[in-house]
DNA sequence: TCAAAAGTGTTCCTGTTACACCCATGT
DNA sequence: ACATGGGTGTAACAGGAACACTTTTGA
């Protein structure tokens, strides 16, 4: 009945989201930072960010911490996604890892600069990564797709204050399809999720258009069971799709 | 770097629900089975079916291990829900729990007999259980509800062919809410989900409705990530909701 | 023939999509 | 003045909700 696990590990991995302009089109695309991976199993081979979860440390924590140690960068947005715990998924002993998922600001992952074992890559053309850190992101990719048509989640990419314009950038360089200005605006002023600051943003040789705040009022869905009352206000749906398949 | 963690174990733990009648109204509503802890902590306080992880045994197995072990019934659905892991939420060690979820045959569990120390609850009326499981459940019910109303979970409650009522009152069950037949009639004929099979149910003393089977060729959308490429059929809409708050 | 549930038809309403058009600013 | 994106208006369409109505069985 009490059988402990000295063969089981527990990890704390985490699928961290920027959006960088892509090299040759200059196009906002996504992109996540891993890591070389310096020692055997998959040696050499890009790995997400993660490890051991000390046993003082709280899941969530952990994750954060991955992301600074590795970005230099504080989450926005920060969200437990899966736990992998397949028996194979690690040569050896048996690897159970909780995996979270982030976003961080795009003007700030700009700004970073990397080393030989820390590289950006793009989202959508990944090498061959260790383990099955492969499906993760593609798990991650379509969790933050989905999560991006129902939720609020794109400001998280954004600093305080943004335009609508920045806004709908950010739409589109997630779900990779172009919107229409015009109904963007209005389903995002319908959904009361962003506030007119009163300010405009000049500079630029059109017209100066306004900036927005996020409006925090609503609570924020974030994929994780609350301790409050769950929210009465009904966000936008979402499309539907398997999990990572660990029952399959 | 490679920090063990001795002072941390892994638990699988299961929400089941199935439909069984009300006592007094006679009408269809959600109950789960609990299991009477025999020691501390929690001594005596119902609580979710579970045990340790064993290091060779898969996640969703463990899982359905557990449900058969309590209710002797064969899930009809398996989902994970959510890793819980915060450091207080057991007295004395660190546990971290990787629970499932799980949905049990309507006419199977209603043939069930309990014991002492395993008794079935209404959902929306539990005592106050063991550690964090209120709010566990409480999550997992949010799921269920909207779940229902995007994916093709109710026919987990039924057998291999079923009349658009009963799928009807799955619904009505779970929702709580009554459905006009007409509309439900159609939206489930237009999503595809269910197939004619050419037979009626007769014996009532009202018009015999036809017998319609679950429509296995769209892709189930489990929660999990797939190892096949995700559905490209879009399923329908749901609504959001905060995460168990891991992070607040 | 009547009650009860199966099943069909139709209208209304709401939210989304597509696109035409005007507005304000820097060069 | 004019190019450029900001911002408004509006018609067409699709899907859902409400509800009247017909059909088929057992009693």
């Amino acid at each position: 009945m009490s059988a402990e696990q000295p063969g089981t590990t527990l990890a704390v991995s985490t699928v961290i989201f920027a959006l960088r302009p892509d090299a040759t089109s200059g196009l906002m695309t996504l992109w996540l930072p891993l890591v070389r991976r310096t020692r055997e199993p998959y040696e050499g081979h890009w790995a997400l960010p993660g490890g051991w979860l000390p046993d003082d440390e709280e899941l969530a924590t952990a994750a954060a911490r991955t992301l600074r140690e590795t970005t230099s960068l504080t989450p926005t947005y920060l969200e437990q996604l899966y736990t992998f715990g397949a028996l194979d998924r690690s040569p050896g002993r048996r690897v159970i890892s909780v995996v979270y998922w982030a976003l961080v600001q795009s003007v700030e992952a700009a700004q970073v600069t990397v080393g030989e074992n820390v590289k950006w890559f793009p989202a959508d053309a990944l090498p061959q990564l260790a383990f099955d850190h492969n499906r993760i992101v593609e798990y991650a990719l379509w969790r933050l797709r989905t999560k991006m048509e129902y939720s609020r989640v794109a400001h998280a990419f954004l600093g305080e204050t943004f335009t609508l314009s920045q806004l709908r950038e950010v739409h589109e360089a997630v779900l990779q399809r172009p919107l229409d200005p015009a109904n963007f605006r209005r389903s995002m002023e319908a959904s009361g999720s962003i506030v007119d600051t009163g300010e405009r943003l000049a500079g630029a040789r059109n017209r100066p258009p306004r900036l927005y705040r996020y409006n925090a009022e609503l609570l924020a869905p974030s994929g994780a069971p609350s301790r409050r009352r769950p929210s009465e206000i009904p966000e936008r749906p979402h499309t539907a799709r398997p999990t990572p398949g660990e029952s399959s």
